[in-house]
DNA sequence: ATATATTATGAGTCATGATTCACAAAGTAA
DNA sequence: TTACTTTGTGAATCATGACTCATAATATAT
């Protein structure tokens, strides 16, 4: 009875990921709030209507946008990083993986950046959505790792972990909203760098 | 034949902060699109056209809710910071400062952290306009000073001042979104801890 | 007390944009 | 080709909320 359904999954995965990447694009350039559905709906050459074949809603939209992303990054995280053995090293390729990322994928960085605060309101709304709790996670596993190896002293790892994000994100705040003050590259040498030494176990004291 | 105004100016006055403080605290709770200018009305007890006697729109009456913030941020650090003399202490204590106000004032925190970021579209609006660049320049004065004196390496204090700001924006961001995973007196400690550890002038090389 | 200037009111206007739904097109099976 | 299922369309609906404006209240001056 059913019939097959392997061309009908592709064609509506295609489309899926079309109005994913046009909803993206435009919730960057324009803001969650400054975004019409109908414009992402042109975007991705659709009427209206089709985008809620496939999203719930424009909350959904957004949610399935930083899903998407975030998977697609901590992908690309764990291919780099398992060909790494110190631990200390992986906290500092990721430093810089996240920064290339964002060069190479300005959209995405704006979604992250701009969009990942929504109102307390709109969280209120999904209590266990948090979008970057899953990254920092990732990203807490990795200085967690880096403690108990010694290879950093003996920090709060989730403060560690708060720090590290916050640095990054608000420096490619700043370079998204005035790219000729400050450039990327001296970004993720400088807070590799600070945070190195703030970072460093030291020869002598402690742990 | 213009008469005594002293006593309406303060009549005025005084309207116009109850305005900005009913408006800071209802864009922190529910964010500045979620927020109705008649919640805003009712929470200072005016009628909604009032609103509009003492600010020009909506966009206007958030950007004057910054620079009251802003304004007083500085003023408090001001006072404080001019009787220390040490400046890498004042750099220091600048970060206390701006936690301390942040637990202090939990709503005008959520304003600046949350209603930070606007849209590209609505910095676009009011291109010279962006609320933390004032105090950035206040903090990077900091900084420059310390790194000036010696009392820290020689890094670029623009970054500096981004890698500093944003440990603490999204440190206090954590905190507000969750406030038993962390907690703020660990927040103050531990940024200013791993800071200072990376900032500090090394006895032997450069500059 | 009266005239005038200032400030306040809140119901009504009006544009906007998310979402729906009756209908159309395209795909699949026989 | 025919019957049926899935997918797509976009005009119409409907709620929302920023902003206006005719009117009222209050303050000041003389």
């Amino acid at each position: 009875m059913a019939y097959e359904k392997t061309d009908m999954n592709n064609r509506k995965t295609k489309k899926r990921n079309d109005l994913i990447k046009a909803a993206i694009k435009t919730f960057a350039q324009k803001g969650f709030h400054g975004t019409k559905i109908s414009d992402i709906a042109k975007k991705a050459k659709v009427a209206d209507g089709t985008v809620y074949l496939y999203f719930e809603n424009k909350d959904d939209l957004l949610i399935k946008c930083f899903e998407e992303m975030l998977a697609d990054l901590m992908q690309k995280a764990d291919e780099k990083l398992s060909t790494i053995e110190d631990p200390l090293a992986k906290v500092l390729t990721f430093i810089d993986l996240h920064i290339d990322y964002c060069e190479k994928n300005p959209d995405a960085a704006k979604l992250i950046i701009i969009e990942l605060r929504q109102s307390p309101e709109f969280y209120k709304k999904y209590p266990n959505f948090w979008p970057v709790r899953n990254y920092l996670n990732y990203l807490n596993k990795l200085c967690t790792d880096a403690i108990e190896a010694g290879r950093i002293r003996n920090v709060n790892p989730e403060l560690l972990t708060t720090i590290i994000f916050g640095s990054l994100d608000f420096s490619i705040t700043s370079w998204l909203l005035s790219k000729s003050v400050i450039n990327l590259k001296s970004i993720k040498e400088g807070v590799a760098d600070i945070l190195h030494k703030g970072l460093e176990k030291e020869a002598n004291n402690e742990k």
